[in-house]
DNA sequence: AATATTTATGACCAGCAGTCAACAAATAAC
DNA sequence: GTTATTTGTTGACTGCTGGTCATAAATATT
């Protein structure tokens, strides 16, 4: 009996380096650069080991990207507790989705990369549901701040409040790009940042015309 | 001396050729799922030839992205002239965004491809700059509006009309991107681009606070 | 016609994700 | 304690792809 246990734990033990592994050889040379030997020859495993976890490599960064998206989900939860006014609230979740930017640069390049590039369906359904879901948790957490702010009148009704979070959402990802992008210089990212806020923040104050 | 135009102007046919080929191509398989055999059979040319003209196959696909980048330049071009009112033109030049989007879905994969995953090693730098100075281009034409606006008093003042444009770019990159990455459905999408483009100018009536 | 120069070719190479037959270790059965 | 069975590991191997290069063909020059 204890003893299926014990094995289960190794599996997930094994399992969690070969992550925690792959992950810091992402962020550190790309997801392109990286070579499952070398994600092998780092955890002291053979390949075939590795297959045994994951089906493709596609599959390993997909579950690296949804341990972030829970991150994300965690800071965004704590930015809309931790303000008093919908602007405060809504100004603590931006900062928190630039704070994991800043805090995990790489990764942010992977999360743009998973909708743009990597073949999907070498990622198995669940996953890439579960992935959507977190996106999908992470917008409902923006949309309760909205929602909370048009209810207490800080914010003009009149726009579905699902959809101004996508618009804040897609706001601030497009940002962070042009910053990934080299469009714009990583010190004027917050500037870039917080003018897009205001303007949006300007815009919410009155309903929709 | 016209044998040596002859000859140039066949090597700029067969250049085209293998661009809009190769456009083709990629536009209806995706860029990975397209081999550089594939391109070489479908010019019937010999892969060594297509290397006699682009040094890699990001080359290839990065003047495929030039070239977009000047339909987008002049569709904004003509959106800025088409307008009267500020808000007008600021309509245009959106719309006109989208109608890219729509006409060459596929191309959009490429154009956030190219800042996320592509080796950027494998293009050329001038040509890099040539696609730096096209996206710029087109930011300098929504500043133009934008300062335009501000001239006139449609917009209020206080922000840096580059920033603020920077952010409208990305606003309409992200919330495309939502759809792309099928979080938003295809069809809800102009009304979120709407949504967006509503806000943004409330938000940008009034002078910054 | 002979020679030089330019251009096209496709067999070839290196690197990669992914496979699988053989093997080793742990566990179960006797 | 010995054998059978299950489970997990291995790394040589495959297939495919971007990219190269010696050779061949075409063209230009004399």
């Amino acid at each position: 009996m204890s003893v299926k246990q014990r094995k289960l734990r190794e599996l997930e033990a094994r399992r969690g380096l070969i992550l925690t592994t792959a992950k810091d050889l992402f962020i550190k040379n790309g997801f392109g650069a990286v070579t499952l030997d070398d994600i092998a020859a780092a955890v002291e495993f053979s390949k075939g080991t590795i297959y045994n976890h994951f089906c493709s490599k596609e599959e390993i960064y997909a579950w690296i990207l949804l341990e972030h998206l829970d991150i994300l989900l965690s800071y965004l939860r704590e930015a809309a507790r931790a303000g008093r006014a919908t602007a405060e609230k809504l100004g603590n979740a931006t900062k928190a989705y630039v704070r994991l930017y800043r805090e995990h640069r790489e990764y942010f390049k992977l999360l743009f990369f998973i909708d743009v590039v990597s073949d999907q369906d070498r990622i198995p359904e669940g996953l890439r549901r579960e992935i959507r879901h977190r996106k999908i948790a992470c917008l409902l957490e923006l949309q309760a701040i909205l929602k909370d702010g048009i209810r207490s009148g800080k914010i003009g009704g009149g726009r579905p409040a699902a959809q101004v979070a996508m618009v804040l959402w897609g706001m601030l990802n497009g940002i962070i790009q042009l910053a990934e992008s080299r469009q714009v210089h990583e010190n004027d990212l917050d500037r870039l940042i917080a003018v897009g806020f205001e303007i949006a923040l300007a815009g919410l104050k009155n309903p929709a015309s």
